[in-house]
DNA sequence: ATTGCTGCAAACGATTTGCATGAGG
DNA sequence: CCTCATGCAAATCGTTTGCAGCAAT
């Protein structure tokens, strides 16, 4: 429940980008594709974030690193990821796919503020819980969930207070 | 827990017209709009579903009953429904909004199959704990969540066990 | 009369696809 | 060599908006 420390997290990814390259290439070989320096260079910064990256946001990121890599490319190589377990899609109520990190990272979920936008992670062990069970309970094979908790953050409360109500 | 009696559904929907009306016109008066007999049209067709509707279903339902209501005006309806906590939007992952009731229905997720895009309600009040709980935690002021259930269902489980697997 | 509502058509924007060229096995 | 990957441009598709005429207050 308590944060991890920053150093753990760097050690964890050094091992997290030897795991996700080896189930990555598995996931190739299964499907008959071929490997390239593209997804390579796609996979290394995805998981160098710890954001929410939408493809657009990705690939500026790996623009940065190679400007000729497309965004067709980020874009196919985040379905990928998907695929295969390395990123899981999540959805903020504005219409736009982000993706995150989602190999060692389960029961972990976001509250997203519906002014700025900003989002907190949570951890909420229940909800595993309870996907489990109501699965069992409807004959559900059940592979994932998505939950989001909206609201107002605190400072956009403060500023509330501030300027008078709109409505 | 358990499921009501159809009479009792029955019954309660007379009632919810008529608290759906109400609250509709509270909400259009207060931000000084105007009623129409389309908006009438579409709540009354929109509560007599018990369907998880996209706004071009909706739209296909209204037409039956009025077939000079247009697409937009359904698409706004739904907003206002919306608005005023009459309806609320759901999103199965398919990229099309969906609404159902919200009057009278806290507490109910959706469980949907990626196969058939089926789709199951259940009741869990431990969400909405969660829900109370973490935005305390941080300070949110929270004002919904969304919570669904990926997976397949028992009827696709056996289909695919007939069929040779794909992958 | 004034102001909101409607329905059409057009704009929008993120996502997805077709295709010619280049790279991996 | 054959097949897949790439990057561009174009297509897609649900959603949203502009606007001229209609309806409600």
């Amino acid at each position: 429940m308590a944060k991890m420390r920053v150093d753990d997290e760097a050690h964890a990814s050094e091992e997290m980008l030897e795991d996700a390259k080896r189930i990555l290439r598995e996931h190739l070989v299964r499907l008959g594709l071929k490997q390239s320096s593209q997804r390579d260079a796609i996979l290394g910064i995805f998981l160098a974030t710890h954001d929410h990256l939408s493809t657009e946001e990705l690939h500026r990121l790996v623009k940065e690193h190679d400007p000729t890599i497309g965004y067709t490319t980020v874009y196919r190589a985040l379905k990928l990821f998907a695929e295969c377990g390395l990123a899981a899609e999540i959805e903020f109520r504005d219409g736009i796919a982000r993706y995150e990190h989602s190999l060692y990272r389960r029961n972990h979920h976001h509250m997203v503020c519906t002014v700025c936008g900003d989002s907190v992670e949570f951890f909420s062990p229940e909800v595993e819980a309870v996907e489990r069970s109501v699965g069992e309970q409807f004959s559900f094979e059940t592979t994932s969930h998505s939950f989001q908790i909206y609201g107002i953050c605190h400072g956009c409360q403060m500023k509330r207070k501030d300027s008078p109500p709109a409505l």
